[in-house]
DNA sequence: CAGTGTGAATCTCTTCACAGCT
DNA sequence: AGCTGTGAAGAGATTCACACTG
């Protein structure tokens, strides 16, 4: 398991970034009924370079044909193996406030086969509450779970301040990556990959760049 | 207005990114007590090189003393003028479903300055509706609206099949930006600055990152 | 003398341009 | 004829290294 056939040994982070989008749009190509698209056209959909397409698919193998394109379906199945989202990953979610509970609701997350199995939160009057299907279970059972229930995944959802002890926890219990949508950074060990999910920084980047255009005027 | 002491023309996207990473951990250093801190120091917190964040200053101006290093409170106050995220946004969420729900209860966005002043939505039976203390209005109407309430900036939590509708309202209306958190490409004119917020995204790059990991071993 | 601000060097990513398939 | 796959060129971002200042 875990064999790839990476072409390529390094492949940019924004290379990965963009395969989703890709993702994205080939799966309402294939809604409409487009079967084959060329480069041109998906970069077109995708707001980005043709070359950049194919470059990026050619880290992971060569997928077109000549003369012809991208057949949708195909691409689709290949990018999915070649990042790995094309099995179901198991999740669990640390923190049932107002977040942890809203993305226990959003469907998107299983319906793209990230798997949310365990609810974690050390508030005791949360404890055993039932949330979106999902008994909100005691912080400090992270280690037996996730290894009893073969969690993968680890979604913090937890105040700033406790978001650190949030990670040290699934770490320990020998989670694989972690998504952080704590508004804090944290410390994991280099062998864990991490990724930050920060709204306000999407306003901010806004907020300049409208300055920006206003000051060109 | 709208002018601004930019010691160069063009700023890399990705200093914007880490600005808002380093008004993050200056505020937590600000709570904790830290008065003066040095790039050094600042550049571990935030996991990045230390001339990394005085080339990402020097964009904007000189804010540091020599031999010293940079006063936090101050450094907020600068960054966040250089953003201009020192005054308050007026926004609009168009799309009143479970994300949008879970946005309007969100409360860090007002506390940074971003004041979700309408919501609008297209279903007649949720217009009128009262959430979060707003009335969900008809989007209909956004073209009054966005002008009398100046509303700058535009959140859209629409079904990915309507983002685009919900964006040609907003443009129309005469909103300066948009924030599209609907699994969607959405075409805006050029002069419309455009953020994507897309949460599986992160997922696919958590995943591919797990995998690589693996392969390695 | 500690630590900023910055030109120059390095590294990484993107785009071009075209050879090579189908 | 048309479009992919890819080396080479170009653009952009990051890091180094040190002159300069409080």
């Amino acid at each position: 398991m875990g064999r790839k056939s990476l072409k390529s040994e390094h492949i940019p982070k924004a290379t990965i970034g963009r395969l989703a989008v890709y993702i994205q749009v080939l799966e309402r190509l294939k809604s409409e009924g487009t079967d084959v698209i060329s480069s041109e056209n998906l970069a077109q959909a995708c707001s980005v370079n043709s070359s950049q397409i194919r470059k990026d698919l050619a880290y992971f193998g060569e997928f077109g044909v000549r003369g012809v394109g991208y057949y949708v379906q195909e691409l689709i199945t290949s990018i999915k193996q070649s990042l790995g989202v094309d099995r179901i990953w198991n999740c669990c979610i640390v923190g049932v406030g107002n977040l942890g509970r809203a993305l226990l609701r959003h469907g998107e997350f299983k319906s793209k086969g990230f798997n949310i199995k365990v609810a974690f939160d050390c508030d005791p009057y949360k404890i055993g509450e039932i949330v979106e299907g999902l008994e909100v279970i005691c912080t400090r059972k992270t280690r037996n779970l996730v290894s009893e229930q073969k969690l993968e995944i680890g979604i913090i959802t937890t105040p700033p301040e406790r978001a650190q002890r949030a990670a040290n926890y699934l770490v320990e219990a020998g989670i694989k990556g972690i998504i952080n949508y704590a508004p804090s950074r944290i410390d994991v060990p280099d062998h864990i990959p991490l990724e930050y999910v920060d709204f306000i920084h999407h306003f901010y980047a806004l907020a300049f760049h409208i300055n920006l255009g206003r000051a060109a005027e």
